[in-house]
DNA sequence: TTTTCCCGCCACTGG
DNA sequence: CCAGTGGCGGGAAAA
């Protein structure tokens, strides 16, 4: 059956309306299609906007996602610096390090309340101690900070380099990320509405593939599995399905039909009359694949399989038997201070974190050899 | 019904 | 003051 070519009485169709074909996923990949080539190097984003046909606040959201994967940086107002695929893996071990550096010293964070840190359990972090008063004076000159989405992903990636291989559910993440979501005592929060977060921020990773989502092999429950740089990078976004090339125009929505503010609609010169046809530029790749020279195998993808975490992930996995023995006295530091959680001690952070520790030190190990190896110039 | 998550209001930020 | 940013969550499409 071939599959349907045009659906033009879809898309023709005025009142016609999919969500799907306006999902930040699939803007993200024209955003990528449009910048990820030689030659580019800054990106102006009233340009991004007007060429994805998108209003500015989405690009805000792409770009500020994309930037904690080191694929961006900005520049200045209005203008960022294009870094492309190949700073990924720096950026990654950036994170990594942050983020052992975090666990370890977090612990005493007591009065910095600035830089990120990955203060879990979300929230004002910090202070907060007991049950002072009311949540809102008291708070530094805004934490608005730390509930970014740049941070948020982040920690969202954190998650999965401080593991080994990794599948996480969607729960865990939530969970780990925001506060419990089901949290018994006070705290109210309303995790369950940045949730949604969560699932603007795969959905991009989604699309340049640093990420997977699925479903635990048994239990039907949404996970995210880590595809890593071997994901993205060369082939940059492969295309979804067959080229998309399908880019929103101003009038079409439906949504949109008593435009409040006929935002800035005669963009500057923007020449490109025609709207249903966009250069597809998707399909063959530029030709300056990063150097992943021997792909180096990346984190294996002997995955689980074997054990399959259940939906309710017993505390201590019981954890790859594989891994070495060198760094164990550091380690186990480590384990102690990830056990000892002083405040809000939450039972699922605490396993997930154990867990995680004891992957980075059997992936620590490996990593080291794998320097040996190839430490060439 | 629940899960996923788009849209855009409007508070905040940096000039 | 203003334009650029970007939390935040209502509510509707999708499963």
């Amino acid at each position: 059956m071939s599959s349907v070519a045009h659906r033009e009485s879809e898309s023709k169709n005025p009142y016609y309306y999919s969500r799907k074909e306006k999902s930040l996923g699939l803007l993200c990949s024209n955003f990528l299609n449009f910048y990820n080539q030689d030659g580019v190097d800054s990106i102006g984003l009233d340009d991004a906007a007007n060429r994805l046909g998108v209003e500015r606040r989405r690009i805000y959201d792409i770009v500020n996602i994309l930037e904690s994967v080191g694929v961006l940086s900005r520049k200045a107002k209005n203008q960022y610096f294009w870094k492309g695929f190949s700073a990924i893996p720096r950026a990654l071990d950036e994170l990594k390090e942050e983020a052992l550096r975090e666990n370890f010293s977090t612990s005493g964070v007591f009065h910095s309340a600035n830089v990120s840190s990955l203060n879990h359990c979300g929230g004002p972090s910090n202070s907060k101690t007991v049950r002072k008063d009311k949540p809102s004076v008291s708070n530094k000159v805004d934490n608005r900070k730390e509930k970014s989405l740049g941070l948020l992903t982040k920690n969202f990636v954190k998650l999965f380099i401080c593991s080994h291989e990794d599948l996480i559910s969607l729960d865990n993440a939530a969970t780990a990320l925001l506060g419990d979501i089901h949290d018994p005592t006070a705290m109210r929060n309303n995790s369950a509405a940045k949730v949604r977060r969560l699932y603007d921020i795969a959905n991009v990773f989604s699309s340049m593939n640093l990420i997977e989502k699925t479903q635990h092999p048994e239990s039907r429950k949404p996970a995210f599995r880590w595809l890593g740089i071997n994901g993205s990078s060369k082939n940059g976004p492969t295309s979804l399905e067959f080229n998309d090339s399908k880019r929103r125009v101003f009038g079409a929505e439906i949504t949109n039909t008593l435009s409040k503010k006929s935002k800035s609609e005669s963009s500057i010169d923007c020449n490109s009359n025609e709207k249903a046809d966009m250069p597809m530029l998707m399909k063959h790749n530029n030709s300056k694949d990063t150097h992943d020279r021997s792909s180096m195998e990346q984190q294996g993808r002997y995955s689980s399989k074997g054990f399959v975490f259940g939906p309710f992930t017993p505390a201590s996995v019981p954890k790859v038997g594989d891994s070495g023995n060198k760094n164990e006295r550091r380690v186990k530091d480590l384990e102690d201070l990830a056990s000892y959680r002083p405040q809000y001690h939450n039972q699922a952070l605490s396993d997930l974190f154990a867990h995680y520790v004891a992957a980075w030190k059997s992936w620590n190990v490996e990593v080291d050899e794998k320097k040996q190896t190839q430490e060439v110039s």
